[in-house]
DNA sequence: TTGACATATTCCCATATAGGAATATATAGT
DNA sequence: ACTATATATTCCTATATGGGAATATGTCAA
């Protein structure tokens, strides 16, 4: 089996780093293609095959408006990310106060060495 | 250019949905590989081969135990990804309010229609 | 209709899988 | 040394890219 398709779901399609940057650009305000292509200075066959990925996963949302398409991010879409990786919060913060409890024994450990070779 | 490596960055890794398994199952405590291949039900020359990918981006740490290898989740390195994710709570919130505020609008004018039709 | 503009799609290619099967490596115990 | 256990790697294959170039589609304007 190959690796599954940048649609099957948001984790595969934010893998890509330009779709990160094409939805950071579009969840401010919404943009027609050819902004992005001048912001991000990509071609722009390249943007509008990452904007079919994003739409298909529902990252982004399109409006025409004459014959410009309005892209913006679905900002809702990304929050499944967001959790997965909150349920990690309280590990990592366990992870620094090891870290910081570890640094702060040797500073003791140093400190009492310290009085044993002066006295 | 094919797709960047799932060794290229957290992103990358975190695509594949038995790895999120995998970083799921050892946030808790470290376990060596033969647990994970019962746990999740998976072949143990597939884990191995997540578990490379994972090592590779720092998402997991290992350690030797006899015969055994010890692993265990880096939740420190999935922060960067939650961090990314974070910049788009504001919008999501911000929609929310904007879908609040449209079902209330709604409300109040089926009100309105109805006060019309009782007078 | 014709032309210009905006966006999408198709074709081609090099690359990177993920899974299965088989095999290799490393370590403990006797 | 030999065996069993635990884990990693290699080989194979079908599949999915992402970029570039060329082309197609859709829409406005005169």
């Amino acid at each position: 089996m190959a690796r599954a398709a940048t649609t099957s779901d948001a984790f595969n399609a934010v893998a890509e780093p330009r779709r990160r940057e094409i939805l950071n650009y579009l969840a401010v305000a919404e943009r027609p293609v050819g902004d992005i292509v001048i912001a991000l200075r990509l071609e722009q066959p390249s943007v509008s095959k990452h904007l079919r990925v994003l739409r298909d996963v529902g990252l982004v949302h399109m409006r025409r408006q004459g014959r410009r398409k309005l892209y913006r991010t679905n900002a809702e879409a990304i929050r499944p990310l967001h959790e997965w990786t909150r349920e990690f919060e309280r590990f990592w913060q366990h992870q620094l106060n090891q870290v910081k409890e570890r640094a702060e024994a040797k500073m003791a450990e140093a400190s009492l060495t310290k009085d044993k070779e002066d006295s």
